[in-house]
DNA sequence: AATGAATGAGGGTTCATTCAT
DNA sequence: TATGAATGAACCCTCATTCAT
């Protein structure tokens, strides 16, 4: 909370109070129930309580909206990883510590279009790509120093970059299996997850 | 080649040199590179040599094309899968044979248009959903049976199921950032995905 | 009229008996009440009587509604022209069939649209003018001939290419003031216009 | 220069340093440009340095723009030929100056915005046009008695009004290929003209 | 089976204009 | 006087689908 309220601060992110907050919210919402073709600005609009014209005062195209969606929830996630990773001691912690916040934001939990990062990632045009792939190398590096530091620990030993793909793939598709309500928590899930990197957890 | 074959005599896959075979096999291609909703009926048309009316005499609508190639991709993709167990002896062997069936027919080495069964699946309908995943249960279960067996030989202790959801979405997103002509070979990638299951591998 | 039928028959203009000529022909007169920017597709559908949508079978775009009707307004009037030339004596009689040829064509007698090479001519495409040009040069050619034999009678003085510059913009404009229908006829006109160029008429 | 002055400080025309004059300046040569039509409020506002919706406490509406800068254009051409005229002696002179100054007019070196009338009258309502012709009328009296006076020295022998009338349509069409840094200079191009009407310059 | 013209709903986007601040 | 977010109608164009031939 208080990350993402300085994050606001900082002008690094949209006021998600704001109506070009609400937008990207909406947006994200969305993109993420029907997909990025199958949502029509006119949808959004209406989900806001604007009428679809006004969209255009604050993003000259829907690719853009898409654009920004990612880039907030990139910057979000990146922010609360960060903050999470202060707050654990072993490597191992931290490593749960990403998994938790990564399966948060795919969920929905923190910033909303997490998983459009993965879904929806060929909608944008090569410069909203390398646009977005900037802040991602960031996201990215706090996985791979992790990782790193678990590797070092002895706890993993395979390639770091592999695991971390495989791990993309892996947390990502939680998106059409698991479910916040269903039997298995959150926390659960990233325990399971941890497991299959780390085999003696 | 041979099972194919039989597939055909069988009827249960389309004879892909028949009209409707290429119809599938080009859709398939398209699905894979530009998405479906950014594939038009006409695109597909013209890669198959005929007028985008011409095409509804062979499906009645744009999304049975796609559940077409999905359920081909399944069935295609379960009978390599038969065939592959078949010449395995251990579970580990078994496994990595499944591993590296599903590898092929993500990267379109098979059946094309597999990766379409994770990444369009919302594209169908809850019935063509429901038609295809008839024929996904019977994929899926080659999968559990061999899992199981793996677990029994002690070589994971996390639940099948969890296993393969995350093996699912590991593996089909190896199609954003695997590809056939680089430094790995697909063969090098199933071992490592292996490896990300059974650690002393 | 034998010489459109014969363009007709060579594939050089379209068939205006049929769908996409019905459209160049009303197209031409909407673009010529309205000004191409007034006018909407649905304008041109609706008077031809389809839906906007089919316009686009028969052109790719608006602005190629526009070449098109642009291309045949010069290869009729060229065509028409030529029939008249054939059927002058002296270089006068040339000069006043000319004449005659490029105001009927201007007040929609013969090819409609030909006051849009004027009129609307910045809306094309730098690629579809030189499109248009390729056969406007040929058009053009006609009177430079022409009015180089009047020269060479002696009967005007100054450089042919400036008048010609300076009769299209009088004749052109005789759209904006002269009507059919009024007091004087556009033979009338012709011979006025002829006594602008050469005085002793 | 003067003549502008004093229509200025009669209150005649806008003072061209004033927010509305700029504006006026701005729409006219962007009108001229692109065209009324593919001129939007924002292109205006833009070049000015405001915001498009501040226009509308100078303008009730577009087209109101336009009015203005063909009134304007009228107002300042015609005080540039009763300055003219006053400076020229004969007839045949007389012409030449009037020539002169609607080329300069049509050039932009005077009024920028001349050119649209004729190129834009269109696009005004009923009651604009009626409102510029009230000016325009004054305008094109000046051009009718010199060209009565020049009659009357037996240069020309035909109708002044039609004269005139393909005069406009000769000078006006000069925008289309006429520039000012080209191997003619204005001053040629309007002897040229004069040429056109009376045979033994 | 195939054609290809036509459909018609809907897409993203534009833009003159309004109005509370 | 200026702002700028919002309007809402209209724009060009797309496209799956139909159907007479």
């Amino acid at each position: 909370m208080t990350s993402i309220a300085q994050l606001v601060a900082e002008g690094t992110i949209t006021d998600p109070d704001s109506a070009k907050g609400k937008l990207l919210q909406c947006a994200a919402r969305l993109f993420s129930d029907k997909g990025f073709d199958r949502t029509t600005v006119r949808d959004i609009a209406r989900e806001v309580g604007i009428l679809s014209g006004s969209i255009f005062h604050h993003f000259p195209n829907k690719e853009a909206i898409l654009c920004g969606v990612m880039r907030e929830a990139v910057l979000v996630s990146t922010a609360k990883m960060r903050a999470a990773l202060a707050q654990a001691e072993t490597p191992q912690q931290q490593l749960l510590a990403l998994i938790t916040c990564e399966l948060e934001a795919i969920h929905g939990l923190s910033a909303e279009g997490f998983a459009l990062l993965v879904s929806e990632w060929r909608r944008l045009s090569p410069e909203n790509q390398a646009d977005v792939l900037a802040l991602r190398d960031i996201y990215e590096q706090l996985w791979l120093d992790v990782l790193a530091a678990v590797r070092e620990a002895g706890l993993i030993d395979m390639d770091c970059f592999l695991v971390r793909r495989f791990l993309v793939g892996a947390l990502s598709n939680t998106y059409n299996w698991f479910h916040l309500d269903g039997d298995m928590t959150l926390q659960q899930l990233a325990q399971q997850a941890l497991r299959l990197l780390i085999h003696r957890v």
